[in-house]
DNA sequence: GATTTCAAAAATATCCAATATTTTTCGAAA
DNA sequence: TTTCGAAAAATATTGGATATTTTTGAAATC
């Protein structure tokens, strides 16, 4: 566990069990197919036997994990053809759904995205100058962030629901391409200061092919 | 509770409890918003508490049940929008899916989907002739599997889960469509026989337009 | 040496009962 | 009426216990 302590949004047991082990598993400090055995995740995190089945329930939903019948939990693979399985996913659902925000979404919206980018730069000009656990959780977050914002204007709840759904899914192939100092935060750079422009001039097509360029390199393909 | 014991898939408690549930919604014996209190539904389907409230969670995950924090669970909204946004999803979801088994099928693709639509056919033959609770069962289970075996050649198991949860929370919709009288049969036949042989001629588009429409037929658009 | 078998150990799934916390309800006071 | 607060209801969580299932590892067999 990185970050223990509960935070104002895990008012409960089950949500702050959940999101340590959901960092856990995008930092790789739990490893693909491991096993979950409720004991000695109680012995790491904390709770009843209850609570961390609970949890792992919710997780099992989220993807992060798999649960199998009389078998228990396991963190969920991570091999080249999850990655894209994940990859499909992403570029269809957040493509649907920008496509949809740029037809609805209004002048608030377009202020979120651009607040958002900010952020974003501010976090990336920090994991660049000092890369460490902390600051690299605090990129990811606004990563995570910027996609949520892009989309929040689409309308459909259920699809923004998928959506970072699979997002959270890719967050740890992100993080390792980030470990392995595989990501070109130059390229980066441009292309979101193009996506920018392109959200806020509705150019549709053009920001479609920067979110799909933008998707692809988080994945490193 | 329609039916009640446990059936051969079902192996744990959690898993027949969700089923049990899981139908009671589809039929609308659990209504829209109505909210589910853990004691009260341990009198109807059994279980212990951890065992229901876990059952609650995935059904959440599913999106049949929805569960606040410190507010426990009530049955989702079935509103106009909920059907707009789930009959999208489904659209969405379920037309990718086809268009890439359409590529990717082999000739054991196409013998099950040639094999689900015959099973369809009797169903909906058994209930037309005689319209009951378990008729209607069998039937919407019939034209589930036949969703699930069109998109079974897709190549994509996160797609296909995706589809398959909004295929879910679209059955109680089509459930009462069926109770009102209000689905045409001759129309479905004659679609679904159309919608076979573009899958065996491989005719994307005319597939396409015509799971489409079935798409909207299903859910009285 | 490889495979099968089977009992012991480990782990999962479940239940019961108890308690803290939070939300809801509802009647009395302002 | 509206507001307030205490009582009631419901949720969230825990601890401990038990049945069942899976896994493990060593002896027996081929």
């Amino acid at each position: 566990m990185i970050f223990g302590g509960r935070s104002r949004e895990d008012e409960t047991v089950v949500a702050m069990l959940a999101s340590a082990i959901r960092r856990d598993i995008s930092f790789g400090v739990l490893r693909p197919d491991e096993k979950l055995k409720i004991e000695a995740l109680r012995q790491s995190y904390g709770g009843s036997n209850h609570s961390m089945r609970e949890t792992l329930r919710m997780l099992a939903a989220e993807g992060l994990v798999e649960a199998t019948s009389q078998r228990g939990f396991r963190v969920t693979s991570a091999t080249q053809e999850d990655l894209q399985d994940i990859l499909m996913m992403r570029l269809e659902t957040e493509k649907l759904g920008l496509s949809r925000a740029l037809e609805r979404g209004d002048v608030a919206w377009e202020a979120r995205v651009v607040a958002a980018l900010h952020a974003l730069n501010r976090a990336e000009a920090a994991v660049v100058a000092n890369p460490d656990d902390v600051t690299a959780l605090e990129w990811d977050e606004a990563c995570r962030a910027v996609s949520e914002t892009l989309l929040s204007a689409c309308g459909s709840p259920r699809l923004i629901e998928v959506a970072g759904k699979f997002y959270n899914q890719s967050r740890r192939f992100k993080l390792a391409l980030l470990r392995e100092g595989r990501i070109d935060f130059s390229a980066r750079e441009k292309r979101l200061e193009a996506l920018q422009k392109a959200v806020l001039t509705r150019d549709g097509a053009s920001a479609l092919t920067l979110l799909e360029e933008d998707i692809r390199a988080d994945l490193g393909a």
